[in-house]
RNA sequence: GGGCGUGUAGCACAGCUGGAUAAUGCACCGGCCUCCUAAGCCGGAGAUCGCGGGUUCGAAUCCUGCCACGCCCGCCA
C-alpha cells in the first residue's frame, strides 16, 4: 500500500535510525502485510536481528514505542517481531475521495504491442485465442496504466502456408476439397458465410494432397514457385497470396471483435522484403564478427558466442540468398523500434529460441530486445487440440454456446426481460466469462479448456464481477432518483473510523490498494493478477453492499454513497481493463 | 541427448525478488431473500506446497540431484 508507506516511511526510518540501524534499509524491507488481518504494512524485524544485537520481538517493540501517533495510522503492533501498521480507515476513506490514491509515479510509456498475428488459413480454436485474450488485455491494461499503445497485428502474407492456400484455391473445386475431407467432421453450416471456416477447408484438402496425392510432387514444385516469388516480392503473386488470405483474416478478426478486441495497426511480412530492409539487413549481418557461412552459401550467426546454449548457429539466409522468417521478424522488430519507446510481444511457448535468436540478433545490431510474454498451450482434457483429428473447440463455437448458456440463467433468473436485452445481456456475459476465463490462468501455465469453467458464471468468474458493478449502478440510478445528479457535488466528510462496519473498510482498503496492483501486473506483464484484484474489489464491495445500507428509509447516506460511486467507477475501468464488458443491469 | 518452462487440497488456480496460521473458486457440509439485484452473503471441513539433499534465525519461495508433464532443438513459418 504505497499511499500509506509514502506517509509513514519517514517516520519509520527515523525511529530506525534513532535505534542505530541503517534508515535506508527500510524502504525495502517495510511491505504489504502477508496477514491482512494483521494490518496494511508490515516491517519484518529479523534482518535487524543480528547488527543490533538483539531478538526481532524486542526491535520490533521499541521501534513501535519510537514511532509517534500519526493521522494515517490506525495502530502501530509489533507481533512476533513484525512491526505492523494498519492505515486508519477515515484517513483511506478521505485520501480516496480526494482521488490521492492515483499512483504519481512517472513511467507512463509509449508501447507497442504485437500480439496474436495468427496465418491467416483458418478459423480461431480457443488455444489460438489464448493469444489475442492475452495480448488485447495486456493492451488495455497498459492503457488503463496511462501509456499510449499501439495493438499490433503482424500479418504472415507470404510463406509457404499462404502459398498453400493461394493454390488450393486457384486450383481445386469444392467438390474435389469435400470429397478429400468426406471423412472429416462437415464445416459447421452456421459458418458458412464466414470465409475463415470456408477456405480452411481448402487449405486442409491441399495439405492432404500434398502428402498423399499422386501428383505431390508437382504439387509441391508449383507452391514452391509461389513461395519463391514472394519471398523475391513478386507483386504479382503478393497480391494473389493476399486475395486468398484477406477473407479469412476478416473472418477471424470478426471472431476477436466479438470478444473486444481490435488492432491499431496491420503489418505485413512482405512490406520488409519490398521495400529493401530484408536485403540490407542480411547485408548487414554478413559483415558481423560472429557471422558463418555453410558450403552452400547460407549464411548463420554463431550466437553461441553470445551466450545461446542449446543449437547455437542462427540460419538467416538460404544457400539460394532468399530470407527466412526469423530474418523478416528482425527487420520487422528494428521498424517496431521506430515507432515506440517500448516493445511486447505476445508468444506461444513454441517461440522461445527464436525470440531468443531475434534477442540476441538485436542486441549484436546495437538495438533493444524486446520484452516477451510467453505463454502456454491449451489443450482439451482429451489431450492435443488437433484440427486433423477434430479435437478442437473454435472460438465461434464456444461463443455461440456461451450466450446460449447465458440466455438459460437469464431466462430463469430475470423473466421480466425481453428478448433482445436478454440477447444483448447474454452476449456480454457469454464473451467476458470467456475471456476471463483464459486471463485469470498464468500465461506461461499449461491450460486445459473445460466447457464447464469457461460457463461458469459463479464466484471467480467475470460475470462475478460485472454482477456487483450491476449492484453499483443499481444503486446510482436510485440515488439519482431520489435526489437527483448533483448530490455529490460538495465535500464529503468521512466519519471517524470506529463508526465504520468492517465491510466498508475492507472496500476501502481494497481501493486503496489498486494502483499499486496495476503498476505491478503493467511491468511484469501478468493479467491473471489484476483479474484476481477485480475479483478482490467484487467481493469487497459485495461485503460493503452487505453491511452499508447506501439507501435506508428513503434517505440518502453520501458518504457511503461516494465510496459505492468511487467503487463503481474503480470496478468499471478495471473491467475495461480485462475486456470485461460492464452492463449497468444484468 | 541438450535447452527452456510447469508441478501447491478431490478438481482448478494464487502466492515464488526468502518472513507470521499457504489465499481463492468449483465440488462437499451448515445457515441467510416481508430490507439498495441471492450470478450474492456468512460459517464449516479439506494441503506430506512432486521427491531427496543443501543454504538460512526462517524455505512453497534460493541452490543442487532426481521424477512427471509441456514446448523447442529445420537453410519451415
Amino acid at each position: 500500500m504505497d499511499l500509506l508507506k509514502n506517509e509513514i516511511l519517514p517516520l519509520v526510518e527515523q525511529a530506525a535510525e534513532s535505534m542505530g540501524l541503517d534508515a535506508g534499509l527500510i524502504a525495502r524491507v517495510l511491505q504489504p502485510a502477508r496477514e491482512l488481518d494483521q494490518g496494511d504494512l508490515s516491517l519484518p524485524c529479523f534482518p535487524f536481528a543480528k547488527t543490533l544485537g538483539m531478538a526481532p520481538a524486542a526491535i520490533a517493540e521499541q521501534l513501535a514505542a519510537s514511532i509517534p501517533a500519526h493521522p494515517s495510522l490506525e495502530s502501530i503492533n509489533a507481533v512476533n517481531g513484525y512491526l505492523n501498521f494498519r492505515a486508519s480507515p477515515a484517513w483511506l476513506a478521505q485520501q480516496l475521495l480526494e482521488g490521492r490514491h492515483r499512483s504519481t509515479s512517472n513511467t507512463r510509456r509509449e508501447v507497442l504491442i504485437e500480439h496474436t498475428s495468427a496465418n491467416p488459413n483458418g478459423p480461431f480454436h480457443v488455444g489460438r485465442a489464448r493469444n489475442a485474450i492475452l495480448g488485447d488485455t495486456l493492451v488495455r491494461l497498459h492503457r488503463l496504466w496511462g501509456d499510449t499503445v499501439t495493438a499490433e497485428y503482424y500479418v504472415d502474407d507470404m510463406g509457404k502456408q499462404v502459398a498453400v492456400l493461394a493454390w488450393a484455391l486457384e486450383n481445386m473445386t469444392t467438390e474435389e476439397v469435400e470429397t478429400l475431407l468426406a471423412d472429416r467432421e462437415a464445416a459447421n453450416p452456421q459458418w458458412s458465410n464466414k470465409a475463415d471456416h470456408q477456405r480452411v477447408r481448402w487449405y486442409q484438402a491441399a495439405q492432404l494432397r500434398r502428402k498423399d496425392d499422386p501428383s505431390a510432387e508437382d504439387i509441391e514444385k508449383a507452391i514452391g514457385t509461389l513461395v519463391h516469388a514472394s519471398e523475391h516480392g513478386d507483386e504479382a503473386v503478393l497480391r494473389s497470396f493476399e486475395n486468398a488470405y484477406q477473407p479469412v483474416l476478416d473472418g477471424m478478426l470478426e471472431t476477436l471483435g466479438r470478444l473486444g478486441i481490435h488492432f491499431d495497426r496491420f503489418t505485413k511480412e512482405s512490406l520488409f522484403v519490398i521495400n529493401g530492409d530484408v536485403a540490407k539487413l542480411m547485408e548487414e549481418l554478413g559483415g558481423l564478427e560472429i557471422n558463418g557461412v555453410a558450403e552452400n552459401g547460407a549464411q548463420y550467426l554463431d550466437l553461441g558466442q553470445r551466450g545461446l546454449k542449446g543449437k547455437t548457429e542462427f540460419f538467416y539466409r538460404r544457400g539460394d540468398g532468399s530470407s527466412l522468417y526469423a530474418t523478416r521478424d528482425i527487420a520487422y522488430h528494428r521498424w517496431k523500434w521506430t515507432q515506440c519507446n517500448e516493445l511486447i510481444n505476445v508468444l506461444g511457448e513454441d517461440h522461445k529460441l527464436q525470440a531468443q535468436q531475434v534477442g540476441l540478433t538485436l542486441e549484436e545490431l546495437g538495438e533493444r530486445r524486446p520484452e516477451v510474454m510467453f505463454y502456454s498451450f491449451i489443450k482439451l482434457p482429451e489431450g492435443k487440440m488437433s484440427t486433423r483429428r477434430g479435437n478442437v473447440v473454435f472460438m465461434d463455437d464456444l461463443l455461440e454456446e456461451a450466450q446460449a448458456h447465458a440466455i438459460e440463467v437469464l431466462k430463469e433468473r430475470r423473466p421480466d426481460l425481453d428478448n433482445a436485452s436478454m440477447k444483448t445481456i447474454a452476449e456480454a456475459v457469454g464473451t467476458s466469462a470467456v475471456r476471463f476465463n483464459i486471463i485469470s490462468v498464468s500465461p506461461e501455465k499449461g491450460f486445459t479448456f473445460r466447457w464447464e469453467d469457461a460457463l461458469s458464471f459463479e464466484a471467480g468468474s467475470a460475470p462475478f464481477i460485472m454482477y456487483s458493478h450491476t449492484r453499483a449502478c443499481s444503486i446510482q440510478s436510485k440515488v439519482e432518483a431520489l435526489v437527483g445528479k448533483e448530490f455529490l457535488s460538495d465535500a464529503v466528510a468521512a466519519p471517524a473510523s470506529d463508526a465504520m462496519p468492517e465491510g466498508l473498510i475492507q472496500l476501502l482498503r481494497t481501493l486503496a490498494v489498486h494502483d499499486d496492483r496495476l503498476e505491478k501486473v503493467v511491468r511484469e506483464h501478468r493479467p491473471n493478477l489484476f483479474a484476481e484484484y477485480m475479483l478482490h474489489l467484487a467481493t469487497a464491495y459485495n461485503s460493503f453492499y452487505r453491511d452499508c445500507y447506501i439507501i435506508e428509509d428513503g434517505e440518502v447516506n453520501p458518504f457511503y454513497y461516494a465510496v459505492s460511486e468511487l467503487a463503481r467507477a474503480t470496478l468499471r475501468a478495471g473491467m475495461e481493463g480485462l475486456g470485461v464488458v460492464s452492463l449497468t443491469t444484468m
